[in-house]
DNA sequence: CGACTTCATGTCATGAAGACGATTAGCTAG
DNA sequence: CTAGCTAATCGTCTTCATGACATGAAGTCG
């Protein structure tokens, strides 16, 4: 540790926009265009600028390709991911970002250079889809995050529009987690957190049932006490008549 | 994003290393034998190898700049650090990592190049004493993540040496947390998770007062159900006759 | 105006957790 | 040997969050 190795390594951000869409965990996606893993799809990211800080690039790379909002969005770092030989182009190290979007209609594969797309993120555990570098792994890191913070923040209603219902608040713990929560209990317990919901006094009318009262996001970002993951039935296994 | 800009970026890695001593939390410190910031204290780390992973490059600089024993260590990454200007040599982003250690009797300034030292948290966050580049910054996040992961982690064992009394464990939560717990409630909730402790069977007789069970790390790595800071009596004020 | 659908609220039993009293197990001093 | 000290452990009571489950409310549609 005497001088600065300014020797050939590279600094790139990527981004794992997680969103719900179609009752189902979905990952903003772009396809490559050039080598390597050209035509596979892949985070969107990029390299950060000389005088750049990392997440004002992370939020540039979003707007430039996948012409999502870079405001309005939930953006956290993840984690750094440096192993040797993860860029085939040489010594890349790249710093990955979570950002949570709420359903908009996104201009997926519209606007910009590269075609940006949501995937189900099931399809990629799974494997059933394959990513460029290690995306895999960036976007399992993203997806456990996102599980834990429903726990104890509020940032489940990152994935809701400003303005939503208690049943789309809901059906984000259910999706994410994979569980069936009890929409009583759930309501209870949200509406006792202090500033995690703000009433708007609006409702919603839809096409049938009685309208739902329609909330805010409140100005609490920790959730105490904490939503326990753990306790709800364990993801309802396909029922194998036991 | 079009090739790689292998321009003039460094990468380093930091370590916080957090311990208790003399009933106090303290962070592990070097002071720097080079400009910039000379002679001022630092984090212990340095530049990452040209083919080395972020992680083992951590373990390398806490033992060449601390001699502390790179192995049993608790190492979880942190965040990574980007500012443009963090460091008036160029542009040089940093990895840092957060790492527990129980209270052992390290070499501080002893065997290795740097003088390295403990130092109690509380002197860096009051501002009495000052750290290089935005190391402050640093171990404030640190300090944040530990305080958070012993709510839902068994991570307070990590503080304890190999075999160790309930009152230790204890005390790491109040020490870390700046709280007072209730040992007879503690003994029973930490008792009565799953694989948190593991009893030797051995006791540890002291000067005074009964003989205390020594207990081992269990295998859980997280705790259900977490440990509730919120529901802790808030810091003890001082007692304004009110 | 009933049938249907979805949202909202209530009750009850269980269990975890805070407050605090009581007992146990070692030592030491008389 | 016994009283007394200290710290660890166990037990009880009460409160409160939570899971299970039933019922009422507010709309649309025929």
């Amino acid at each position: 540790m005497t001088t600065p190795h300014f020797s050939g390594v590279a600094v790139t951000v990527d981004v794992v926009v997680l969103t719900i869409r179609d009752d189902e965990l979905q990952v903003l996606l772009v396809e490559r265009g050039i080598e390597p893993f050209r035509g596979m799809l892949a985070l969107p990211g990029g390299f950060i600028l000389p005088d750049e800080d990392a997440e004002p690039a992370a939020r540039r790379e979003l707007v430039e390709e996948t012409a999502l909002d870079g405001e309005g969005l939930y953006l956290e770092q993840l984690r750094t991911f440096a192993t040797p030989h993860r860029d085939p182009r040489g010594r890349v190290i790249t710093v990955a970002y979570l950002a949570i979007a709420p359903d908009l209609p996104v201009p997926a594969g519209g606007t910009d250079a590269h075609a940006a797309r949501w995937q189900p993120v099931s399809s990629l555990l799974s494997g059933a889809v394959a990513l460029a570098f290690d995306h895999l792994e960036i976007v399992e890191h993203a997806v456990d995050r996102a599980r834990s913070k429903l726990e104890y923040t509020t940032l489940a209603t990152a994935f809701c529009p400003a303005v939503f219902t208690m049943t789309e608040l809901r059906r984000v713990y259910e999706v994410v987690w994979g569980v069936s929560i009890d929409a009583r209990n759930f309501h209870r317990k949200v509406t006792n957190a202090d500033d995690f919901l703000e009433p708007t006094g609006e409702r919603r009318v839809l096409e049938t049932g009685r309208p739902a009262a329609l909330y805010r996001r409140g100005a609490a970002r920790s959730l105490f006490p904490p939503m326990l993951r753990a306790a709800f039935p364990p993801v309802p296994a396909a029922d194998p008549r036991s």
